[in-house]
DNA sequence: ACTAAGTAGCTTAGCAGTAAGCTACTTAGA
DNA sequence: TCTAAGTAGCTTACTGCTAAGCTACTTAGT
């Protein structure tokens, strides 16, 4: 039973039978899988009052470890985020009580970004909801493909990342 | 050796370890492909003087086949789009000469869009040079087993539709 | 034939991001 | 010890999306 993207690839063999469509199958199931799987997310976190560039930073700071501190630059790298960008997560989670914000005590330029008890309390919760969200469609595959696809997967990401 | 999403599973091991983390190694890696490769075909594409959402609506009018004619509500539909995005696209897209819109003739509701020459040009274009950017990362690991993340990717796509 | 409900596309307001440029501060070199 | 270059975070202008609501038109029920 052909899927929504085997039409599409069908579709170009037909009117482009030049191409060589293989990489299409896999990339266009790459982009479906992260839209799909990524509002999955954004729901679970948005029934918790954030969503999923917030949830990121609080993860960041919390995967830390304690004293869940990191300045504006290092979440910013982390999260491969412009400048402004971060500047606007940062005042959304600040006014929610999330984070704090303080003078970096060593570097009068910086600022460290701490989690709040309240910002603990969310993303230890967020975090176990938002990974049984995954787990639900990872589940429906069975072992062992669940640990050749992660594998697979493993071995894609460094070829995207060295060419 | 370990990459970057080795680490951050690891990282919530110490500090959660009663989280169950294999899906994180999945998804993690699903989102950072997205990102990568899809970065790379936004600056293919930007040499061409279109963005990524621009090249979907004129890769789908391409894969209907002759005369290249959709209505913008299917091109919506296909795309996921609200109605309010396809008219932004369009509006982009027919400034640039690449689409015409044109009154439906059989519901005054509607219109039709259609592929310019120019557009036809492009698109054709623009899809051989895209592919040729996905080609290069998929390139990189080896048969057999390109086939088998191909296959398991399919299956983990029908499953996250399901769930 | 008339009316109520539904549909197509557009408009508006709001959101979350980028890129570029700013100020305040730090660091390295002569 | 100045000074030039570099860095941290914020601000501004712009982009492309969604959600909600609009107008124009079509369809179904009586």
């Amino acid at each position: 039973m052909a899927d929504d993207v085997d039409r599409i690839v069908e579709q170009w063999g037909r009117e482009r039978p030049d191409l060589e469509t293989d990489a299409m199958a896999v990339f266009g199931r790459v982009y479906r899988l992260a839209r799909i799987v990524g509002d999955r997310q954004e729901r679970v976190y948005g029934a918790l009052g954030i969503n999923r560039g917030e949830f990121d930073v609080l993860a960041t700071l919390r995967r830390a470890g304690a004293p869940f501190q990191l300045s504006p630059k290092a979440l910013a790298a982390s999260l491969m985020l412009t400048s402004g960008g971060m500047t606007g997560r940062l005042d959304r989670l600040e006014r929610a009580g999330l984070v704090a914000r303080s003078p970096d005590p060593v570097d009068r330029r910086g600022l460290v970004v701490t989690l709040t008890d309240a910002g603990r309390t969310l993303i230890d919760e967020a975090v176990t909801v938002g990974l049984a969200a995954q787990r639900e469609v990872l589940e429906r595959i069975p072992e062992p493909r669940r640990r050749q696809l992660a594998a697979l997967l493993r071995e894609l990401l460094a070829a995207a990342e060295e060419a």
